[in-house]
DNA sequence: CCGGGTGTATACCGATCGGTATACTGTAGG
DNA sequence: CCTACAGTATACCGATCGGTATACACCCGG
C-alpha cells in the first residue's frame, strides 16, 4: 500500500482511540513508518490530513444513506433500510464511526467538530426530509419531523455506541427492536 | 471570588468551548488572571484541575438523579422526574453539561473520557435499576432494561444537545413529548 | 541521456506544552 | 515581635508541538 493510504489508516487508528488533539503529527508518521515531509507532501497540514480522512471515509455512508432514506410510501421499510445502512457502515468502519461520533459531540469550536460539521448536518437533513415526506401519510406526525429525525438518529447512535463498547450486537434482531421501539414505544 | 474558584470557572468555559487538549494551562491561568504556580498549588496538575472540576460540578446531578429515579410504582411519574432532573441540571449548568457530554463520547483512552467514565457509568446503573424495578409491573419490558436505560438516556441527551445548539426549548411540553414518545412511539 | 516532477529523508525552526525551583508577601498564632 | 505557612510571582526546565528549508533519489517523457 502507498504511503498516503498508510498515513490515513494510522491516523484513523490513533485518533479514534485517543483523540485528534492528543495525537501529534510525529506519532502518526512514526506509526506509518515515514517522515514528516511525506505527510506534509500529501496533506499540507494536520488539519488537511483530517479533512482528507473524513472526505474519503464518509462517502460510503452518505451514498447508502441517500439510497436508503428515499421515501416511497412504506415508512417502516424505509426506517429499516436506514438503520441497516448505519449498522452496516459502522460494522465495516468501526474505528471511523467511533471517531466521527466523538467529533460530532466535541466542543463546537474544536477543529474536530468543525471538520465533521457539514457532513453530519447533511445526514440530519436527509432524515428530516424522510420524516417530512412520511408525515403526509401519517397525519399525527406532522410538525415533528425535526424531533423525529434527531431522536431516530440519536437512537441509532445509542445502539452503535453500545456495540462499540461491547454491550450489543448489531444484528437483524436489533434492527427490528429499534424500529419497533421507535414506532410503538416500550409498552408493546 | 477566590482564585481557586475562578480557575475552575475559566477552565470550564474554555474546555467546554474548545476541548480539554486544545486549551493549555497557560491560557487558563491568563483567563483567570493568575500565574501557573497558583494553579499548581491548588490542583497539582492539569488533570487534577479537570478531576476537581468534574467532582464538584457533578454532585448536583448525581443527587437529584438518585432522588428522581427511585421507583415507587408509577413509571410515568418517575420518568418525568428523571427527565426534569436532567433538563434542570443542564439548564443550570449548560457549559458543564456540554463538556460532560463531549467527554462521554470522547475516545476511550483519552484523558477526558477516563475522567468522566465512573460518573457516567453510575448514571447508567441508576437508570438500569429503575427499568429493572419497573419491569416487575410491566411484564413485556422484562429483559430489556439495559436497552431501555441506554435509549432513554440517549433520548434525553439528544434533546439536551438540540437545546445546546439552539434547536429546542427544555420546557414542560418537551418533557411530556419525550416521555410520551418513549412510551408509545411516534404513531400515537 | 537529459530535464522535471514526484516522493522522501535529514535536520532544523520558533512556539508552546505541562510542570517547577526559588523567592517574596500577607496573615494568623504563639 | 517572631515564626510558620498559605498563596503568589519571576523565571526557568526539557520535551513536544505543527511545520519547513534543503537536498537527493527515482522515474517518465522527450
Amino acid at each position: 500500500m502507498d504511503n498516503r493510504s498508510i498515513l490515513l489508516e494510522r491516523a484513523l487508528d490513533l485518533w479514534s482511540e485517543r483523540g485528534y488533539e492528543a495525537v501529534g503529527v510525529q506519532e502518526i508518521v512514526e506509526a506509518a513508518d515515514v517522515t514528516k515531509p511525506t505527510l506534509y507532501h500529501y496533506f499540507g497540514s494536520k488539519r488537511g490530513l483530517l479533512d482528507a480522512l473524513i472526505d474519503e471515509r464518509s462517502v460510503g455512508l452518505k451514498n447508502s444513506l441517500a439510497d436508503a432514506a428515499g421515501y416511497r410510501g412504506d415508512l417502516v421499510a424505509t426506517l429499516e433500510a436506514v438503520v441497516r445502512a448505519y449498522f452496516d457502515f459502522a460494522q465495516a468502519n468501526s474505528a471511523f464511526y467511533r471517531m466521527q461520533l466523538a467529533f460530532w459531540f466535541a466542543p463546537p469550536q474544536s477543529d474536530e467538530h468543525q471538520a465533521i460539521l457539514a457532513r453530519n448536518l447533511n445526514q440530519h437533513e436527509t432524515l428530516e426530509r424522510l420524516f417530512e415526506a412520511a408525515s403526509n401519510d401519517h397525519g399525527n406526525m406532522r410538525g415533528r419531523h425535526r424531533a423525529y429525525a434527531a431522536t431516530f438518529l440519536g437512537m441509532i447512535n445509542t445502539y452503535i455506541g453500545l456495540w462499540l463498547n461491547g454491550h450489543a450486537r448489531l444484528d437483524d434482531g436489533l434492527v427490528y427492536q429499534a424500529i419497533h421501539q421507535f414506532q410503538h414505544g416500550i409498552y408493546s
